[in-house]
DNA sequence: GATGAATGAGGGTTCATTCAT
DNA sequence: TATGAATGAACCCTCATTCAT
């Protein structure tokens, strides 16, 4: 296992001290739980894998399913700093025009997103079977939606967004949004020829949502 | 296992002279391999719930592999004959609102949709992990969309829908639906309260499509 | 496996349409439990001398816990049976001498006991260890000792034993024949020449408890 | 793990220069394998128990069956001292009754035993399993068994005692006091009240042996 | 067609033990 | 001396699959 561009995203400072061994263990726990599935993945593999005996893994995590909550709770917990923090910044803005909000909130989580595919391809193949993830998923997603719902109402009130139930608004977009990633990287790659998915197809979406949402 | 609703739907005609014990396994299949997954779903548990020993299931089908594939195989072959038949007579008809045709569209198989919530969300579910599966499903979605893109194209030349690629609007519109039904009933159907997923949800969802696909 | 003179013993009547592979099984299970102890024999071993695969211990009980109990619960209760029926007839008698009936309480079971010893030394080796098997022989003893208690009290009548308490008389009995067992078939047989303990061994025991009992 | 009386017993003078981690240790495994069996003990809880990181363990003993021989050995090599010390002086005085020396035998040594009671209890459930300890208990046995006999010979000569093979008679005193010392300790003590096991008790014992073994 | 006893490879996990620090 | 991360063999048990009945 070389470098996994993830270790450094996922854990910062404090938990960089994680052993060399840890850090292989759940590089290849990562690449082959999004490949294979988690019930297909067996620790022998890992173990292979992160050229590491089968052992070690159970020092580092009392179970398989430990290791699997560990990597979902630590995708979850990143993207729920970065959404406070960064997306604070989006939605404290007061838009002048609904295009302008959408396109901040999908360009510049974009790259992110792309580069993280295995990390979300994860998170979203295994909530449907394991009802600890999905909770904190759940969890994840009700956090933010307050300050989303703010936006929306601010916008509704300059007469930018239709007139609709804020709450059915946001799971309008957050549902489209979903449904874009999923077809893309989840569900049907090949599909999609991912690597034209530029910064053009991401502008045609922005624009089919900002026009489902805008008064005509 | 009594009587299972899908069986009727899924095999027709010729096909039901089946078995009881094998109509039996196939509906346990289909209800644990959608609630746990295929990898999580021993074949012992799928002989219990369908009252048959152990053996019976191998008599029926070669391998654990193939009653899944059994199973996938016959929800997008019934799928395919279902859009070929009768939502060729929506695409047949050439609509004078892009409304009416998105509506059509949903409200036509909304019913059928979410009383075979299991079959679909077996499909989703195992559709990133078999390769199998995933060009059958790929190979069904690219048979439909000929036809959706001439009716596109019919409706861009009467001014109805914007001038975007034919191609790329089709996409749109079948990633948005996926999104929903997966949002709602595959990754969180805690999220969305099923049960209010009444006309006027489905409603909402037309005109947000709508919406976004007529010009200005 | 050859021919294991516990099984018919052990399982009579009903339980005689025992699979051959699960006779096996519990064949090896009890010289392996007798020699080496429950934890330190490994089910791989187990399926080994029984010339059976390993899963096939499983099949026909489902831990290894739960061939020990079946193991220990079927002499316990086979046990039981023998004292009930066949120690009935001299509990009723009513003995002149407290000789002769120490003398038929020890040489009824001799033989039975010292062919038996490998089911009684697993008995004896894990009854420590387990509680289950533990309160099984609690109430075995249990349920014998009111029989034994009139007995007893019958002779302590006639003056033929001392006048302590019955029940302390009883337990007595008991450790001494426990211990005399104990050392000679548990503990250290090296030190006692088993094939020495002839009719005349036991004699000198029944009369050092008779004498034990006896007014002087 | 705090101040284990045993170990204040177990090792005097010389050894005292122990490390406290090394007694630790050892405290921690008599309680274990006293508790749960040698076999059924790991090195982790052993750890644990102590306070200790694993691999201290190992460096004081070259292995967990070293760790078991050293603690069966001290036993035994500690219990033969206060028998040649302790119990020469009851040996050499020339009773005047059975009674006496059987007394002296039992009392001398009866809370000493029972304050020494998870040691006894290792002993004895681990002999059956491990031919090292087995032999060096066997060993103490012998070493100890011929005053006991000149003993026994002295008080035949003076006619206190039955003309029994001597050697036959000291075993009989043996397995009947091993006897009540393994069902009230380590088989069933749920069966005797041990707290009540006071003075009344043994004294029963004593003369239970002192009429099973006098002339009538 | 249907059974269920039997298989043995492979599952996740624990084990006693080693070794660099 | 003491640590605890690391090991890989062995643990108990489950798996998909076979086959005689």
């Amino acid at each position: 296992m070389q470098d996994s561009h993830w270790l450094e995203w996922l854990f910062d400072n404090d938990e960089k001290n994680m052993t060399n061994k840890k850090k292989q263990i759940i590089a290849a726990a990562i690449e082959l739980f999004a490949s294979q599935g988690y019930a297909a993945t067996s620790t022998k593999e890992i173990a292979e894998k992160a050229e590491v005996a089968e052992g070690t893994i159970f020092k580092h995590f009392n179970s398989k399913m430990d290791l699997m909550l560990f990597i979902s709770n630590s995708i979850i917990e990143k993207t729920d700093t970065l959404f406070e923090s960064d997306l604070a910044e989006v939605f404290n803005q007061t838009y002048d025009s609904l295009d302008a909000f959408i396109k901040s909130l999908l360009l510049n989580r974009y790259n992110m997103i792309i580069s993280k595919q295995a990390l979300f391809k994860i998170l979203l193949q295994e909530i449907p079977f394991h009802m600890e993830i999905r909770s904190a998923f759940i969890q994840f997603i009700s956090r933010q939606i307050p300050a989303f719902i703010d936006c929306i109402v601010a916008m509704q009130n300059k007469g930018l967004v239709i007139d609709e139930d804020p709450d059915t608004i946001v799971k309008l977009i957050l549902t489209t949004i979903m449904g874009f990633l999923l077809s893309h990287y989840v569900i049907v790659p090949e599909l999609f020829q991912t690597q034209n998915l530029d910064a053009t197809s991401l502008e045609t979406m922005a624009q089919f949502i900002t026009r489902g949402l805008t008064k005509s």
